[in-house]
This record gives structure tokens, sequence and C-alpha cells, in this order.
DNA sequence: CGCAGTATTGAAATTTCTCAAGCCGAGTGG
DNA sequence: CCACTCGGCTTGAGAAATTTCAATACTGCG
């Protein structure tokens, strides 16, 4: 009996102390606090939605294996990709304070999440101030992912945007412990791509032909492959600072700069 | 000796607690903690900084008059609006918990703010749990705008999206009872339209026409007048959802909507 | 093998950008 | 009082980028 109710759950604790660790510096009691939530589980097929537009949770979702994405559905139906949420993200923690869904969150492929009563945190969050810290941090650091895509989507050209958002999927993922020799997974196709950057599937298609031409990533199968970091990363002008990732450079297990062959 | 100290710090904790009580129920405590903040005031001209991408500020702007902006600058030297701040808005306080600015602040016009020190914020929100989940919800808010602006920049054609950022301004503007008749300040012109909503300054230029011969709105001199609610907000797709304006319906100040003429 | 979804490519249609010129109103100094 | 300047607005027109349309591969899977 593989992924065990038990063992699932403790995997959603485990996330939710390293995401609180990474956004902050925790007390015992904190820890034991995110030891006592009380979630459940969910399992999810690609393209499956969790909450829509307009919603009122009453959880909130972490993220423990696929990737999930939020959208905003325009009057014409059309869709806009917002975000992308790997293991470990909390893509709806907003919905604590903000009761209206503002756009929806749906699995890209299959997923697993892990869902925390809004009433948990909220007591939680009241007792201890650095719990509160760090999952407002966390918002804090979505609100800046938000910011670099709106410049990305709004400035930069097709391929150098496209660059751009396979870095930062590529940097995010890496961090997450998400990446086998220089690939992870990013599992959308050239449609999906295109509703986040604001292109055409076609454009989308085209830059990444010369991205690939360049030699600088292999995108197939849902699969990113970078073969020339250093070289992607200055084609999309790429700069983590907005990620908020305490890279402690020296020795450890993040060495992503320099990495280019 | 017009606007001396004094008055225009009570300003400053006048207008934190109405952006405090419009994100949070406050109790007799939280107000009073409020009102303890040693703030300090600023004065602005037109395109003066006020942080700088890179800065690690100790202190949280308030805006106290006049408009602030967030912006990008990129590799290029290039310039990307992201957000408009006007009274009462607190630009940056997510550089309490993330220290290093992604981003600059800068005054449009003239502009009065008020500085709270980090160090204040930090002690009453550990104290006080309401109080920091107000500040905390205020900048949620700032987020689902920058998924708006995101979505408004990517999914939308020139005129409408343009009409979209002004249908935003304008609404928010009256929230904070910033308008007169049908007009508020917009003191930007139509290269800094062009840099928030990733056109060049001729689209703009090309789109505002648009929106003036329909007899949408007006636009001159910094004011923006609306001059067909209605209909702007049906051309812009505008649904304030994203705002989470409380619009308390019936009978109260925010009677924006069916206001057509 | 054949289907369904996805990727790729060409080429026309459209939008947007760039470049360039002219206009307009406010402020300045002769 | 007027010529001049400066910033910002407006407009035309060719250049460039992107989208749309359409046809053709490719791939995993039943």
């Amino acid at each position: 009996m593989p992924n065990a109710p038990h063992s699932l759950s403790s995997r959603v604790h485990q996330l939710l102390l390293w995401k609180a660790g990474q956004n902050g510096t925790l007390l015992p009691d904190d820890e034991s606090a995110i030891r006592a939530f009380r979630v459940r589980t969910q399992a999810l097929g690609p393209g499956e939605d969790i909450v829509r537009q307009g919603d009122r949770p009453d959880v909130a979702v972490i993220v423990v294996s696929g990737m999930l994405a939020r959208y905003h559905t325009l009057e014409s139906g059309e869709r806009q990709y917002i975000s992308f949420h790997i293991a470990g993200d909390m893509p709806d923690v907003q919905s604590l304070l903000l009761t209206v869904m503002d756009h929806s969150l749906c699995a890209l492929d299959t997923a697993e999440v892990g869902l925390i009563p809004h009433q948990e945190l909220r007591e939680a969050f009241s007792r201890q101030p650095a719990l509160c810290f760090a999952f407002w941090r966390s918002t804090l650091v979505d609100a800046a992912i938000f910011r670099s895509a709106l410049t990305n989507n709004s400035a930069r050209a097709s391929t150098t945007r496209l660059a751009h958002l396979l870095c930062e999927q590529y940097y995010r993922a890496r961090d997450a412990g998400l990446t086998q020799d220089q690939s992870c997974s990013l599992p959308m196709n050239q449609t999906e791509l295109g509703q986040a950057l604001g292109m055409s599937l076609v454009s989308v298609n085209r830059a990444l032909k010369k991205l690939r031409a360049d030699g600088l990533v292999d995108l197939r199968g849902g699969i990113l492959s970078v073969l020339d970091w250093r070289r992607l990363q200055q084609v999309a002008g790429f700069d983590p600072t907005y990620l908020y990732i305490a890279d402690e450079s020296e020795g450890s297990r993040l060495r992503l700069s320099g990495r280019g062959e």
C-alpha cells in the first residue's frame, strides 16, 4: 500500500516545515504547531481544478507532488496562466484572508496536494507570530513573482520572455530538489506556455525553436532540460533575486550559477 | 505654518487606521497600537525615488497625498511600471519581510509619505495578531492587483487594456474618496502609461483616442474624467472583485455601478 | 494500424512599433 | 507683448513583429 494516508500526510507536514523554515526562523513551538495541523490529502488528474474563481475555500492547498497552476478566465473565455507551483508551494494561502477566489487553481499533470483547514492556520498564526510571519513572507515572494511575470510579459521580446520563464521554473525546481541532471518537469504544452506568456502558440513554437537551435534548452514530453544555464540566464536577463531564495552560495546544495556546462 | 509636523503625522495615523480597518476588524488595543507608531513624514517631488531596487529599507512607506509608483528597471535600462498607489496605500510593506527591494518606488507627482519604522511594525504585529492579519491582507490585495495587471497586459488588446487600467485607477480613487465629479488625478503622461501597459507611446495615444472618440473618458493634464462609467467598464471587461473592496452596495458612499451618466 | 493530441512550418493578415514631423500650451526672457 | 523653447500630444507611413489560418508531421497509445 504505497502512499498510505499516514505517510502522505506526514509528507505534507514535512513540506510545511520546509517551506516555513525557508521563510523564517522557527522555534520548537512553531514546529510542533505545524506538526499538529490536521491535514487531508487529495490526488488530482491532469487539468483538474482544485478551486475556481468565485469559490470561497475553507482550506489551504499545499503541493505535495506534480505541478499546479493559477489562472484567470477572461470574459471571452480565454485563459491566462498566472503562476506555476511545485512541491512545497502553497498557491492559495491568500484565501485565508481574501475570502473569494479571484482566480482558479488546477493541476497541470497528476498531482497530490495537502489541504489544511483555514481554521487551523488562523489559530496557529494568532498564537505564534513567527509562524504567521513565515507564511506571510511566502505570499510576499509569490507577489514578487507576479511582479516579475508582469514585467516579463510586458517588456520582454518573445524569445527572451520564454527563456525567462524557463529560467524561473528551472531555478525554483532546483531549489526544491526536483531537478535531475540538468532537467526538471515542466508539464505544459506550447498552447499553455502561450497562455502564460501572452503569446500565440505559433510564437511560442518559434521562440522555442530559437532557444533549441542555440543549444540552450530542450523541452519535450513535459521535461525541460537546460543545456547551457549560463547562456540561457544571459539571454533571459534572469536575475533570481526576486525569488528570495537564500542562496547560501558557498558550499551547499545550491550551486546554480557558473555551471554553464 | 501649514502642514505642521504634528497634523501631518496624525494624518498618517488616520490613514493607517483607515487602511487597517478596511482589511480587518480592529480592537481598541489594535487601534491604540497604530496610534502609538512613531512616524516620520517626507515630501517628494515629481519623479523622485523613495527606495530603489537593491535597497534594504528599514521603514515602510504609506502614501499621504499624491501618487507613487513601483517599477522595475530592466537590464536594458527600460522601465516597467508595476503598480500605482494613492493615499492610504502602503507600497512597500513587503520590505518588512523581504529585505532586499526587487523594484523601486517613486513619486509621480508631488507627494507626501509617512515612514513607519519596521521595528515598530514588527513588534506590533507580534503582539497583535489582528493587526498583523490586516496588514498581511493588504499585501494580498496588492498581489491580486499584480495578477490582474499580468492578465491585463498579457491577454487584452490595446484599447481594452488601457480602459482596464483607467477603470482600476478610477475605482480605487473613488474608494479612497479622491474623486470629484467623475474625475480623479492620474498624473502620468502617455509614455508612462505605455511603460505600465507594455505598449508604445504611439499605441497608447491611439487607444486613448478611441476611448475619447467613443465618449468614455477624457484624460488631460493628469486628470482622468470618466464620462461613461458603465460603458468604460464594459469595454474594459472590468470586474472589481479582485480589488477586494467591501462594496456595501446598498446605501453607502460607494455607488459606482449603474452610474453610467 | 490509426487516432488524438501536439508540434512544426509556411504564408497572408493584422497589429504594433519605430521613425519622423508637426502641433500645442505653458513658461521664459528679451 | 512676442519669439522661443520644452515637454508632451498627435498623426502619417513604412518596417517589423505577432497572430491567424491552414496544412503537414510526429508520437504515444489502444
